[in-house]
Order: C-alpha cells, then sequence, then structure tokens
DNA sequence: TCGTAGACCCGCTGCA
DNA sequence: GATGGGCGGGTCTACG
C-alpha cells in the first residue's frame, strides 16, 4: 500500500527516533515478517541486539536502517506495514508484529503489519545499499535519476505505459495510485504502448511521476484508512487531491465525464474516458 | 530448433 | 461478497 511518498514520510519519521540509539532486544511476534531472514526469528532478534542504529535511508518503496557496523535492517511495507513509536507500556495495537527496545528503555518501535506482505530482514554489508535491492532502480527523488536515460529504457520496451510505471527495475517508488495519477495528467491511457511515445512525451510522463509524487510528500501521503499512518500515527491528506484514483463515477475535474474503474494486471486501474482515450488498435496490437 | 531475455500473471495473507 | 496501496517467482513468449 504505501508508494514512495508514505515510505518517505515513515523514514523520515523514523530519523529522530532511531538515529544513534542502540537496540537491547528485539521480539518477533509472528515468523512471517521476518521470513526472508535466513537465521529465522530468533536469529533476527539475537543477531539484532547490541547494534547501533543511524539514520534510514530509502530507495523506491524499500527502507533500509543502516548500522554502524556497516551492515543495516532492511524493510520493505507491503501492502498493509506500519512503523508505530509507544511507550513500551502502552498496550499493543492489533496485528503488532515486531518489538524494538532501545538502551535508554524509553519510546520503543514496533512492526505492526495486517496482511504481511511485507518483511524485514538483516543486510550483511547493506549500509550503503542493500545487495537485496541491488536490482531495484532509482526512484525519481534520487539525485542521479536521469529522466532521458529512463525514457529511452522504457520506449525500448515492448510493453505498455502504465506497466513500466510499475516495474520497480525501470522506476521505483511508483504504485497503483500514483501510476493512475500520472497518467491522468499526461491523458494517456494505461494501455498506450511504450515505443508509440516521443522521447519527449515519455520524459514527460517521469517528470509528472514525480510532480504527483512530490505533491503527495507535501500533504504527508496518501491515507484512505488507518493502514497507512506516520510513526506518530498521523495520516496524510494527498487523497482529496486525486484526480481519478478511487473516484469511480465522480466527474473528472478537468472535463466533466465519470471516471471509471477497470480491471488491470489483477487490481483495477481508473481513468477518464473523456480525456484518457484508449490507444488505437494499431498502437495496442504490435 | 534452441537458448535466453523479457514480459506477464499468480499467489501469498488477512481484515476492514 | 468484493475489494485493496505490494512483490517474487514460475511460466509463457518472442527473438536472434
Amino acid at each position: 500500500m504505501p508508494e514512495l511518498p508514505e515510505v518517505e514520510v515513515i523514514r523520515a519519521g523514523l530519523a529522530p527516533v532511531v538515529s544513534g540509539r542502540t537496540l537491547t532486544r528485539v521480539r518477533v511476534l509472528h515468523p512471517r515478517p521476518v521470513r526472508y531472514h535466513p537465521a529465522g526469528p530468533q536469529g533476527f532478534a539475537a543477531e539484532l541486539a547490541g547494534r547501533t542504529l543511524t539514520e534510514p535511508r530509502r530507495r523506491g518503496k524499500y527502507l533500509w536502517i543502516p548500522f554502524e557496523d556497516g551492515d543495516a535492517l532492511l524493510v520493505h511495507l507491503g501492502m498493509s506495514g506500519q512503523f508505530r513509536v509507544d511507550m513500551p507500556d502502552a498496550p499493543l495495537r492489533p496485528n503488532t508484529r515486531v518489538l524494538f527496545d532501545f538502551d535508554d528503555d524509553s519510546r520503543q518501535l514496533r512492526f505492526i503489519d495486517q496482511r504481511m506482505f511485507g518483511g524485514m530482514q538483516l543486510s550483511a554489508g547493506g549500509a550503503e545499499l542493500p545487495p537485496q535491492i541491488s536490482h531495484i532502480a532509482l526512484d525519481p527523488f534520487a539525485p542521479d535519476f536521469d529522466p532521458e536515460t529512463v525514457a529511452r529504457r522504457l520506449r525500448a520496451k515492448r510493453s505498455t505505459i502504465k506497466r513500466s510505471l510499475l516495474d520497480q527495475t525501470l522506476v521505483s517508488g511508483i504504485g497503483n495510485i500514483y501510476a493512475d495519477e500520472t497518467l491522468w495528467r499526461c491523458r494517456l491511457h494505461y494501455e498506450q504502448r511504450n515505443a508509440s511515445l516521443s522521447q519527449r512525451r515519455a520524459v514527460e510522463v517521469l517528470s509528472t511521476a514525480r510532480e504527483v509524487m512530490t505533491a503527495s510528500l507535501a500533504q504527508g501521503g496518501t491515507s484512505f484508512d488507518a493502514l497507512y499512518v506516520d510513526v506518530d500515527g498521523a495520516a496524510g491528506y494527498f487523497s482529496r487531491n486525486l484526480a481519478v484514483y478511487g473516484r469511480q463515477d465522480q466527474p473528472c475535474d478537468r472535463c466533466g465525464t465519470p471516471i471509471v474503474r477497470e480491471p488491470f494486471m489483477n487490481r483495477s486501474s481508473y481513468r477518464c474516458p473523456g480525456c484518457q482515450h484508449r490507444p488505437r488498435r494499431s498502437l495496442v496490437a504490435q
């Protein structure tokens, strides 16, 4: 569920909470979130204890907390993962999966995940960039992100635009919400062939994705429900600014045509039929 | 015809 | 009862 802006909000919220603190105890309440850790839940807990954390980092939707020793705790929030900061004696919220206690014995970090598509693992030598996510492309917020290069790669793919925007090995951080919002702003149908886009148009799409996510970040991200909140439990407000996502049957802000929801890749795509026309057959087939 | 790379789709899991 | 923001891996497909 969290896409780049939501993960960035969480990263920024974690920074003052974890930076410079030393873990004294880690408790894994459900094994699934640490399923990628080879040593299992007990090994995970034992290997983290005693480590000192530094400022959290992010690439796309992945988050990692480097340790002073050069390793890192790599985290993906999946569909429903969240970090919360609570006093150690506060009652556990439903679906709390992992507890992190620190040496100063004050606030406790808690990982909560309803559906448990997310997970975390110790990444050896992963402080700079965990090798587990070396295949994840730069996101549009990365200083080295080059829209021209990514646009060329995008146009070379024998695929369609929304699939490619969701392809985390091409450009990371974009999920279903921001893909739909980007395509609405660009007046593009999700089945538009990449090869049909000019270089300039492809760069425009990538720049627009960055703009949408920047605007969302300024609002604290997109929250539809309690599944996405920051480390203090606060919701983001960008859902008020969404043009198409989740707005089935409501009028398009641009032309008034009712927004439609259509099945796409086992989920949904929202678009305005008035200003995002289905590409002509010659552009769909190849 | 075969091997490889890229594209695509299923399944995971759980509750509001 | 339907729907949901995610990803990895198995399978399919296209191309050289």
